[in-house]
DNA sequence: TTAGTCGGACAATCAAGTGC
DNA sequence: CACTTGATTGTCCGACTAAC
């Protein structure tokens, strides 16, 4: 090779390139522009520019440890006699390598998504069935060819059970109706216009719908509302009440001239019976699962327990349809593979942000299931009866890009030692990786992959790259608050330690505050308003108490009062028990702020007060001065009252909707839904939630004594020289 | 016979790594 | 900072095919 690169190119002259169409046909150019092939083929003659020279790869020496650990691993499984470079690790059979020590700059490949698992199997193994164990053992036997003993249990067995239970549809969710559901549809005009808010406001966040097939499927329903089949119907009525749900009260009468709760009563009951129609429980039709799916998403705001049980029902589903397992899902076509990824992984993570916020343990996001995350490609690369797999291009958000870096998140946090001793600790012993000893490396890996694989490619002007950009940064604040509290309690945190879980619960609040301040996100806001963002609050809250002078207390106290600004409506007037804890917290953390500052000769100006206390003051004063016993401090110290106020907090999401009756659809037609639902805050698994912090908007009466050890023993894991768990 | 296509060997270039 | 390495880009030979 030359060797003083740089000076010779500046001495040597320009290099001429052959002409772009010589380049494109690989012959020899003359370089006379037009040159002698140009001339000769009466075609214009372009000479070709340089093309920016890409960055090398670095193939660093980690990689390929990495790699050549994976392969030894591979060989270790295998019994096959080799001579290590990299000796077994002792005490473990798992693999030693700290997951996501690959190459930052990898493809976003199926493969790549999967590496930020601690353990991602290198081959997955099929699922055992024991009739496709007996044909494997015996065969075919004589004069078998009309028994059901065959190569796919599904394909025989399965079928013929359904005709032996044929009219067992109603089991939960009552007969089946004989309603002319065509009825219930609205007018062309209407339908068109709930798609396109579907797809404004409901897609981008779930994108379980092919918009180009499902537009031309929908038009096509439209004019033949007779014949349309189940599915699709209620794929229709799922859609309708989606795009009803995402609006407010007022854009809703604006828009359809009838009320939200009307119009979602109405598409909800449709929805319903024509899933009924599918006999959905027993189906294993996707869109009869993505209806079902979107059924349950409208209800979002219900009874979060109520919510959990029923998303059972669709995981069982989905399971049984085996969305769960990436080889089944690899076997169907480029399109429909994709697509039962996408449900998949979207049915997870509501399962997830709802068994969060019902105080229930999660027992489906763990490492159990194979299905890899979806694809960062927009939905016209996904085209019917193609296979030929789609070129993703990271530098390139997609339409899509919210759903992936949700799901790359939760992919890597599924594996990880804190999501286990949260959700399933006897599986923490069976974690491939010691995550716990690596916790901090990879999530900072991960931290980096999400910022230079996806969120740097970002447009902050776009409503959905600035909801991912801050979704996912309040995701992994959040992550880092609760690996923060996963540690033994026991342990004390060290000054350093506490002061850098108060920078994630900032951070969480910040993120917060501006997905929720902002009108660039509003059509999101059926999502994003969902949750308080509780636990960041719990923990400033006690640091702040216990450290009121620290340097980030200004910063922390502004940052509150920011965040506390858009959510004040909740947090200042709900009834609800956890609310009253956060106002005392409230109180306690700034008392001990003005005795600190009393106490060092520092006058608290009436100014320096922050609005979250004097609103939470204002609060308490009017509570005192309707209060019908005068010794009454209910509104402080949590009781069990009841009452909804959710309606009439400014600011507040409407509270409308189902209650649990509703849902389940007992009732013909209850198109004058009440609202009877139990708020639910449970913190027995903060960090996993996805999208906020925890408490859902108060809706309703309350149970006062719930959850609440576990905030105790949340905060219990402080230390911070003192004893643990005294007056937090 | 001529013109077009394209696999692939080879050359040129230069970013990244190495050693002083 | 000079030098080396090797990944990436650019060139075009020559085999092959299609059209006339």
């Amino acid at each position: 090779m030359s060797s003083g690169q740089t000076t010779v190119s500046l001495v040597r002259p320009q290099r001429i390139l052959a002409c772009v169409a010589c380049q494109q046909r690989k012959i020899k150019c003359d370089r006379k522009f037009p040159c002698s092939h140009c001339v000769k083929s009466k075609i214009e003659c372009t000479p070709a520019t340089k093309l920016p020279r890409r960055r090398r790869r670095r193939f660093g020496e980690q990689e390929l440890l990495d790699h050549l650990r994976k392969y030894e691993e591979l060989l270790r499984q295998n019994n096959i006699d080799f001579e290590p470079l990299i000796p077994e690790p002792p005490n473990t059979k798992e693999s030693p390598a700290p997951h996501g020590q690959t190459s930052e700059d990898q493809e976003d490949t199926p493969e790549s998504s999967n590496a930020m698992n601690p353990s991602p199997p290198n081959k997955i193994p099929e699922v055992k069935s024991f009739w496709h164990a007996v044909y494997q053992r015996f065969g075919p036997g004589e004069n078998e060819i009309e028994l059901p003993i065959q190569d796919n249990y599904e394909d025989v067995v399965s079928p013929g059970m359904d005709t032996i239970f044929v009219h067992d549809n109603s089991l939960l969710f009552g007969p089946q109706t004989t309603i002319d559901l065509s009825t219930l549809h609205p007018e062309p005009a209407q339908m068109l216009r709930l798609w396109q808010l579907f797809l404004d406001n409901v897609n981008p966040l779930f994108r379980v719908v092919h918009t180009p097939t499902m537009q031309v499927r929908l038009i096509d329903a439209i004019g033949n509302l007779q014949t349309v089949q189940p599915p699709m119907e209620a794929l229709m009525f799922a859609i309708y009440s989606m795009a009803i749900f995402s609006l407010d009260k007022d854009e809703c009468l604006a828009t359809f001239s009838s009320s939200r709760s009307e119009l979602l009563t109405r598409y909800q009951f449709g929805c319903l019976q024509a899933l009924q129609n599918c006999a959905f429980l027993k189906s294993n039709d996707r869109d009869t699962l993505t209806a079902f799916f979107l059924y349950i998403s409208s209800y979002a705001h219900s009874d979060p327990k109520a919510l959990s049980s029923t998303m059972a029902i669709a995981i069982r589903i989905a399971q049984r349809m085996k969305i769960d397992r990436e080889l089944d899902c690899a076997q169907h076509n480029l399109l429909e593979g994709e697509m039962r990824r996408r449900l998949w992984w979207a049915i997870l993570i509501l399962d997830l942000r709802i068994c969060q916020i019902a105080g229930e343990k999660n027992r489906t996001f763990l490492p159990t299931f194979s299905t890899r995350v979806p694809l960062n490609i927009n939905d016209a690369i996904l085209r019917p009866g193609t296979n030929e797999p789609p070129t993703v291009i990271p530098e390139q958000p997609t339409e899509a890009i919210y759903i992936v870096v949700r799901a790359v998140i939760g992919d890597f946090l599924r594996h990880t030692n804190f999501n286990l001793a949260y959700n399933a600790p006897e599986l923490v012993p069976l974690a491939r990786t010691s995550v716990s000893a690596h916790a901090d490396d990879q999530l900072l890996y991960l931290e980096k992959v999400i910022e230079s694989r996806y969120l740097k490619h970002c447009n902050p002007q776009d409503p959905l790259h600035f909801l991912t950009i801050h979704e996912s940064r309040c995701l992994l604040a959040k992550c880092r608050l609760m690996e923060s509290y996963s540690t033994n309690p026991d342990t004390t945190w060290t000054d350093d330690e506490a002061q850098r879980a108060c920078g994630y619960a900032i951070r969480i609040l910040e993120c917060d505050t501006a997905i929720n301040a902002s009108p660039l996100v509003k059509d999101f806001q059926w999502m994003t308003r969902l949750y308080f963002p509780f636990p960041a609050y719990i923990h400033l809250m006690k640091y702040l108490r216990r450290e009121p002078l620290d340097h980030i207390a200004d910063r922390a106290w502004k940052t509150l009062n920011d965040n506390f600004e858009l959510w004040a409506g909740h947090t200042v007037e709900s009834k609800d028990a956890v609310y009253k804890m956060l106002r005392k917290l409230v109180l306690d953390a700034w008392a001990a702020r003005e005795t600190a500052l009393i106490s060092t000769n520092e006058i608290v100006r009436e100014e320096d007060v922050p609005k979250i206390v004097i609103w939470i003051k204002e609060y308490i004063n009017r509570a005192k001065g309707t209060s019908q016993s005068p010794g009454d401090t209910n509104w402080l110290s949590g009781g069990g009252d009841s009452g909804d106020v959710g309606a009439a907090s400014s600011g507040a999401m409407e509270i409308e909707g189902m209650n649990t009756a509703g849902m389940f659809g007992s009732m013909p037609l209850p198109f004058n839904p009440t609202v009877n639902s139990t708020p639910a805050f449970g913190m027995q698994n903060p960090w996993a939630t996805f999208g906020m912090g925890g408490v859902p908007p108060p809706q309703g009466p309350s149970d006062p004594s719930a959850n609440q050890v576990d905030w105790t023993a949340l905060m219990m894991g402080w230390g911070v020289g003192q004893t643990p768990g005294t007056d937090w």
